[in-house]
DNA sequence: CCAATGCAACTGACTAGTTATTTGCTAGCC
DNA sequence: GGCTAGCAAATAACTAGTCAGTTGCATTGG
């Protein structure tokens, strides 16, 4: 047994987002994180309280802080939309995790630091049309809520349009870089 | 106590979508069903076999055979993609079962019924390219996958974005139809 | 017409196993 | 030595699934 409290957390964060992202919270198991994180159940409830809480902390350290990391370029949305599109393509759980939170959080704070994050994008699309450097067929909100469901459009769809895992992943990303593209011309 | 099999069979249905969409497959419970529907746990077990088997039953019945009856018109896209929006908006259940499925069954058998019109949907598609009756930027598959996001843009977006549910829905429907539009023009 | 019979629909209580959360104690570290 | 990190085991509540028995209804034989 080696003593290292930052070292324990980091472990069940870790292990506790992998079994959030593939669980949900209803269908997570305490006892499962534990023994991935190679600790037990107790240490979860000494760091972060509860089930919920712990869901809490990984939602916001885990999507929250990356979509910040996003680089939001309102010269360049369809690259923007692309690079979403990587993110969720790389990290899969970012998206479960988001998607579990809407469903089984629909009135939870945690997504108050991803709305924060829009909102200061959306301010930003509108100075871009009031500048004249963006067009204005679509206000800042649909365009993002647009650009959002386009970027994720694969990963949401894919099962029910029996599309093949192997599906080229450059293929798809086109589809979406092409798409927000047409959108604004 | 009235015995009649068919009658409590679409009870207990009936309350079993309500119970799956609000809190998925591991959310959802058992007694709850059986108790809002008026009747008692073992009369699942008998009409439907098992939570899991009871979940199918509600899927197939209550989304595919629902996205079958919206109309498909090859020849007007933004029009179909008005529908499914309408279609959500009118029963955000059926948006949740799905999202459900997807999450909590990444390999069940219950979606094949909307792969296969899905299926059916790309071939008209594809027909009416070669007819020249619909631009080819896209590819059958694109635009479905495209369409069916763009369709469910404020659904997905709606909290990440801090939109009030109170946003008025014919200028959301409008994004949606004219977000479609633009992809084909 | 009507009572006895058969049977499917129904019930409440039960079980066996899980689950989140707590506790009392031990082991490492300054 | 004392404080913090860590643990195994206990607990109390819950959950899917079962079962032995009951109830209403239709059928049938008189």
């Amino acid at each position: 047994m080696i003593k290292n409290s930052e070292k324990t957390k980091a472990r069940l964060l870790e292990a506790a987002t992998a079994e959030f992202a593939e669980f949900g919270i209803a269908g997570a198991r305490i006892d499962r994180i534990a023994k991935v994180a190679g600790t037990n159940k107790a240490m979860i409830y000494a760091y972060f309280g509860s089930k919920d809480e712990l869901f809490d902390t990984v939602f916001s350290t885990h999507v929250g802080s990356t979509l910040e990391r996003v680089d939001f370029d309102v010269g360049d949305l369809a690259g923007y939309a692309g690079r979403l599109f990587d993110w969720f393509e790389d990290d899969p759980g970012a998206l479960r995790l988001s998607t579990w939170y809407r469903l089984e959080r629909p009135t939870g704070v945690g997504l108050q630091a991803v709305v924060l994050i829009n909102k200061v994008r959306m301010e930003r699309l509108e100075r871009a049309q009031r500048d004249g450097a963006l067009p204005k067929q679509f206000d800042p909100i649909q365009l993002l809520s647009l650009i959002q469901a386009i970027a994720t459009s694969w990963a949401t769809t894919n099962p029910e349009l029996g599309v093949a895992a192997t599906t080229d992943r450059n293929y798809r990303r086109q589809t979406v870089v092409d798409a927000v593209q047409r959108l604004l011309t």
